[in-house]
DNA sequence: CACAAAAATGCAATCGATTGCATAACTTGC
DNA sequence: GCAAGTTATGCAATCGATTGCATTTTTGTG
């Protein structure tokens, strides 16, 4: 199979007898153009078979119209949500969006970013480590005035939008829902502490304690990886306090899941004995039996207004951008987890 | 903020007095060049901030160094574990990966392929849209010899590699499975018959159905997109049938899960009057009460794969290369949707 | 020491599109 | 019919790394 040599501008001006400049621009609709020779050169170019070489074009304007987006675990619904749609706008506006996860791993996450810069990303969307601390590898970026963009877990203090969605407010509307219903002794299983929005989730509930002239009890307060094993240790962990709690709620679904399995497996009643509330609407938390009480982030709508922002900023470089920080609105789902009948 | 200009190879082969060509090979480790210059010129370029300019590289070389991809949705989860392992490998490769979402739309399937194609990935990764029935698009790639690997819904009559589970044997177990439970009136909700995967897991179930001297019933297939809705149509059609089934042979996880719900709603007994088994092993399949049976896809491991052939071919473009059909393990989770205690 | 062979370095073209500026072609009004 | 103004096109440099080939330097050997 020989590889027929490619067609350029080059080309489809010696065939028209005409200058290359006039057929690149011809080809960009530029209105310098007179609308016949556009016309004639479009023809031409179709007929020739003409492709752009976007590699060519890309090194001379030093732009390569990708997104560049770094996500902890990509396999993760909220997190392919949010893929889902910074692809949806992106692609729409002829951007191409490069994924890559961290796997919460700092190393790699710093890598990554290392690449995406040496790649000439034309922005970095991004949802920060769990054990990412410091930001050097993202310096990289606002040193050269790249656009970033935070979602979910965003870091203080570098200029970028970030988009997120009212985490306090989540853990208050989720504690204050137990309350409602009569909850007294409402336990947390919480995120890292070096995550905002673990903070956030936290200062919400306990504020929704405070309000509902609750005690706050320290020992009612477990932290965690949030993953499923964990989640059942913290239960396990709950159950041996000296005050046994009426309700939990977690700062995922994760581990809201594993509460509610675990319980299940000790024929502790959910949600009699201990209600249970969650956080994120992960797919499976409708379907379980019981059905999770949760928090509904919109993940697709985020990566949309966070693709949106980036391409925005691209597009017009603003020297004095304000940066704003977008609270997404948050829903409390409620479902059989927390409500007794 | 100025931005501060960019070191080049010409800036360390100026600053060190000798030619850029030099710096060009020694930065690659290129043996021509002697052990004593190469670390001097890397000293310099690391004291200058030298970072190379890939888009230039890639442009000379006509290499990207990009894996595209394409997956009918981002935001589910065998495709994001898919994306996941084919990340994984390409990463530690060198390679980065640009991801698109077709939303089993053919047409954007086709618009994706042409702005990938024109964006000079060096190989495809695709699992084509459930719609997709001609190969026009993909045709581009193979005219210019850019290697394709097809995983999951793949295409026959392309020459590439293709990652796929062994769908008949799925089919197959699935049915023997509910065969061995005693049942005898099989239904199944099959998908798209254009798409090999769905014709396979049928097959399967045929072969088993008749291996186990049960007569076919025409009436007990019912094809649809497999979505959430359509699964509850399909069981509602089903229980109107002459002959009420007893097991149904889901085609994929989300009917499965449909058939689940609906049938509890009706105080139908799962697996007691109806069992069920699903397919892909969808995280919600183990938590629902009763848990699904289903048969679990390595979808990481099929990634994994899928980016080590791409790269292999990219890397040594063997002319006569032979294509094969990697059929990856597939297993029967067994679970309670199917099993009367 | 001479000279061939081997090793190291340099030259310069090249990839293809873009774009500031120069020039050419065409209008228009008087 | 011509100057001034518009509109359309062309010239040529440029982006930064790569690489075939030429050239220089070093090494080794008789």
């Amino acid at each position: 199979m020989t590889q027929k040599p490619e067609t350029t501008i080059h080309d489809i001006a010696r065939a028209l007898n005409i200058s290359a400049s006039t057929v690149s621009r011809a080809l960009k609709d530029n209105p310098l153009i007179s609308e016949a020779t556009r016309a004639k050169i479009k023809k031409a170019a179709q007929e020739m078979g003409y492709r752009p070489n976007t590699l060519a074009a890309n090194f001379r304007t030093k732009r390569t119209n990708t997104i560049g987006v770094i996500v902890p675990l990509i396999n993760r619904h909220f997190f392919s949500s949010v893929i889902s749609g910074i692809e949806d706008i992106a692609y729409q506006q002829g951007f191409t969006v490069t994924i890559s996860q961290s796997n919460d791993d700092f190393e790699k996450e710093s890598k990554i970013a290392q690449t995406l810069f040496t790649n000439r990303v034309d922005g970095l969307i991004l949802s920060i480590g769990m054990n990412t601390t410091t930001y050097d590898h993202l310096k990289l970026f606002s040193d050269r005035n790249i656009p970033l963009v935070f979602f979910d877990r965003v870091v203080e203090g570098i200029k970028a939008h970030k988009i997120v969605v009212d985490d306090f407010e989540g853990g208050y509307i989720a504690a204050k829902h137990l309350i409602d219903q009569g909850r007294k002794k409402i336990a947390m299983i919480g995120g890292p502490q070096n995550l905002r929005i673990y903070q956030n989730r936290q200062k919400g509930y306990m504020k929704a304690l405070n309000d509902g002239q609750i005690p706050f009890d320290e020992s009612m307060i477990i932290h965690n990886s949030l993953s499923r094993a964990e989640g059942k240790l913290a239960v396990k962990k709950l159950l041996q306090n000296p005050t046994l709690p009426d309700a939990i709620f977690c700062a995922n679904d994760t581990t809201a899941l594993s509460a509610v399995l675990f319980l299940r497996e000790l024929n502790i009643k959910v949600p009699e004995d201990i209600a249970i509330v969650g956080f994120s609407n992960e797919p499976f938390s409708e379907v379980v039996t019981p059905s999770i009480t949760t928090l509904q982030q919109p993940g697709f709508e985020m990566g949309q207004k966070a693709a949106e922002l980036i391409i925005q900023q691209i597009l017009h470089k603003d020297k004095n951008l304000k940066f704003e920080t977008i609270k997404m609105p948050i829903e409390l789902i409620v479902r059989e987890s927390s409500v007794c009948r």
